[in-house]
DNA sequence: TATTGTTATACTCTATAACTATA
DNA sequence: TATAGTTATAGAGTATAACAATA
């Protein structure tokens, strides 16, 4: 029964998507500007255009999400050294701050969501997953 | 090591995500525009306050998914019989298809995804995922 | 009075196209 | 000429609040 299964899956892609957001909404946050926030935290002050790439979104996008995380204090525009026509987006205290309870808010639930489950478990669903990934990489 | 398998599972998600909404845009329908489809194809006409509160969702929300689905010619807008201030909105032949359409693309998109999975495998995922689904439930 | 659905307004995420400043 | 980022414009999903028609 793939159907059974995948149905389940959906569910849990949902719920989980739901718990991810509140807890982003906590901090003010939206996912597409905390995604914005981990890849600064992560790989150190970037161009917009490497955000974009980055995200696999456009230019004028990145524009959008740059403007509110800096009206809300989680990022500064910084000029580029070498090239006047870049900005360096740039983390604050503030945004460093949330890329660090983004972290451990993300082990907080790892934990939750798979209490109860014994290892021996964990791991089976773990190799599961990588076929599943496997097969939707495919198509 | 939760936090595998949690970054595995959101991954999972994102895809999925990705690979369902490939298809619904091939119809020409949104994941919002084909859940009020499904819900319609599944109970029959509705009025849009029982779609409102099916999707918990807001009731101009419904107006505008209902004047996007009418607008490409998925729903009609039926005057209820027993209430001049309600509307029944109803599937139309290209909106039925849709939704057999929907139906089938999920059990195709279903066996691809768990394509090589032996029964056995599946048969435990199911029952992992209940445990998650518990979990999560209870947060 | 309460309910159904709309209009008014607003915010977020997304896109393409035209434009400015700089390379 | 090409690139970085902005403004202009647009569509989709979401929300609250005010309002009209009807119960």
């Amino acid at each position: 029964m793939t159907i059974e299964a995948f149905e389940r899956t959906l569910e849990l892609a949902v719920l989980l998507r739901e718990e991810m957001e509140r807890r982003l909404a906590a901090d003010g946050l939206t996912p597409a500007r905390a995604q914005v926030l981990r890849e600064l935290g992560g790989r150190g002050p970037l161009q917009q255009r490497e955000l974009a790439a980055t995200l696999e979104v456009s230019a004028r996008n990145i524009t959008g999400l740059v403007d509110g995380l800096a009206a809300t204090g989680f990022v500064t525009r910084e000029p580029h050294p070498d090239d006047r026509r870049a900005t360096l987006v740039t983390l604050t205290a503030r945004g460093t701050a949330a890329v660090r309870a983004m972290a451990d808010g993300r082990a907080e639930a790892a934990a939750a969501l798979f209490a109860g489950l014994a290892p021996q478990r964990l791991a089976a669903y773990t190799a599961d997953l990588d076929v599943l990934l496997g097969n939707l990489r495919k198509a």
